[in-house]
RNA sequence: GGACGGGUGGGUGAGUGGCUAAAACCAGCAGACUGUAAAUCUGCCGCUCCUUGCGGGCUACGAAGGUUCGAAUCCUUCCCCGUCCA
């Protein structure tokens, strides 16, 4: 809290700081002197769903050129979950990208409407966080984020900052700002409404607040998923209601989860988490289907337009495989959140392990003291390969289970645990375990 | 405040006294087929015990009580949600 607020004193120590900042910065460093409008366009159009106006974006990178003075450009993210996944990645890429281009990136933490809870997309209120898990939350996003934006650039903030601080009086005049009519034709209103499901007052709070934070931060763009239109829209209109000129909004597509079907999330059980080992990642985006892989190459890698499309026909002419192509892939994104070589190992032991059909070259070994016999079933909950016995039985009767590379058929079998031996387990597809007896 | 409707497994949703650990679908898991693709097919899909059997026990249909040989199903009270009226 203390750290927050003296890093914020120096941030909100004024243009002049940062003008004089990149004034430096430019006579230093060519990457941040600004480049042609059309070429900062299409590099910031790359992907994007929708940009709303666009000519007012172009307007605004004009100025911008002129006067030299960075876009302010804010991503708000509210810390609901402890980790970020790959679909959050694909905004993120975005903000990066503007950053790239010289403009202020600020990423803006939502440690205060994490408490009231997003109704985007969702079908009932959600249960508020506590303070605690947000601030946990936020200090684990903060992590993750700079695995994709530089930290040097990147103006991090609070909207506890300022929503903390509003007075009833201030609630009061924000929400004269907006109508009830409008805040009821966003679509999740309208169906919850419609369903007969809840919607508590709160709720309605959400776009308001959020739109305060964009009249706090003078912002020029804010970034945001298609899903988050309505309150980008929102924000905007308030802005104007506060006598600001009014945001350009960038929108960028929802990323597909390994289903193929519905959006990436952890709720969904389709998501491939940043933190992720290598070969879990890689193992994942194997696994999407075919056609998904060029919405993946456009959103969460950085190849350009042209280079997917070679690739494409590359794929459709069958000179390359799509296995092949969709290992790219995976090599490239791995390699993206941990580096080149685990990125190399993990593709090698891709084909190991699921091409050639061996077991992966490093399992996870775990020890356990000599004693009597132990059923398997026992032993395979305690060792968390399955999370119950029963479970574990259905396991081995289904033929899922290997000893040794071998199957095992009795569900009542007993591992002989007697004198020092190492077992090579496996349970389903995906679940190895070198199990050390001493 | 009143009238009416509703709360079922991870989700949707059937079930109005025993044949219901609860239809169907989705999700998930395993096997087959593959490129760990996808699609498809087959099986599983609360926990637990053993003599692994269409076996026994326990827990479960918003909560708590009650009626009954027997309750998701009937009764009472409470909590929650919606619609309409005020």
């Amino acid at each position: 809290m203390r750290m927050r607020e003296g890093s914020q004193r120096r941030i909100c120590s004024g243009r002049l700081l940062r003008r004089a900042l990149f004034a430096i910065l430019d006579t230093t460093m060519t990457s941040n002197s600004f480049k042609p409008v059309d070429e900062q366009l299409a590099y910031l159009k790359k992907g994007a769903a929708e940009i709303i106006p666009e000519p007012e974006l172009r307007a605004a990178l004009e100025k911008s050129l002129k006067t030299g003075v960075p876009l302010r450009v804010y991503l708000g993210v509210d810390p609901t979950a402890p980790d970020l996944h790959l679909g959050h990645t694909v905004v993120l890429r975005k903000l990066k990208h503007f950053q790239d281009m010289g403009h202020t990136a600020v990423f803006l933490i939502g440690d205060f409407s994490a408490m009231i809870g997003d109704p985007t997309g969702v079908s009932e209120t959600r249960p508020p966080l506590t303070r605690e898990q947000v601030d946990a939350n936020a200090k684990t996003y903060l992590a993750q984020v700079f695995k994709i934006l530089d930290p040097a650039k990147t103006e991090v903030r609070y909207n506890s900052e300022w929503l903390g601080k509003l007075s009833a009086e201030a609630i009061v005049r924000l929400c004269s700002h907006y109508r009830l009519a409008r805040m009821l034709e966003r679509e999740d209103f309208r169906k919850r409404l419609d369903e007969g499901h809840p919607i508590s007052v709160h709720e309605l709070l959400y776009p308001l607040l959020t739109a305060y934070d964009a009249v706090s931060l003078k912002s020029d763009v804010e970034l945001g998923a298609t899903e988050q239109k309505f309150n980008l829209l929102v924000h905007r209109e308030i802005q104007r209601e506060y006598g600001l000129p009014g945001q350009a909004i960038l929108t960028m597509p929802i990323l597909v989860g390994l289903d193929g079907q519905r959006k990436m999330s952890k709720s969904l059980n389709n998501y491939i988490g940043i933190t992720e080992p290598p070969a879990d990642m890689f193992g994942k985006i194997m696994s999407i289907p075919d056609d998904l892989m060029w919405l993946y190459y456009e959103l969460v890698t950085d190849r350009t337009p042209q280079q997917i499309a070679t690739l494409k026909q590359e794929v459709s002419s069958g000179a390359l495989h799509p296995m092949d192509a969709k290992m790219r892939l995976a090599e490239e994104i791995v390699s993206g959140f941990h580096g080149p070589d685990p990125a190399r190992k993990a593709a090698d032991n891709f084909q190991r392990v699921f091409r050639d059909r061996q077991s992966p070259t490093d399992v996870p070994a775990q020890k356990i003291p000599v004693g009597p016999p132990k059923k398997l079933i026992v032993l395979l909950v305690e060792l968390n390969l399955a999370p119950s016995k029963s479970e574990a039985e259905r396991l081995i009767k289904q033929g899922a289970v290997e000893l040794n590379e071998s199957r095992v058929d009795d569900p009542r079998a007993d591992l002989d645990l007697t004198k020092p031996v190492q077992f090579l387990l496996r349970a389903g597809k995906k679940k190895f375990l070198r199990l050390i007896v001493e």
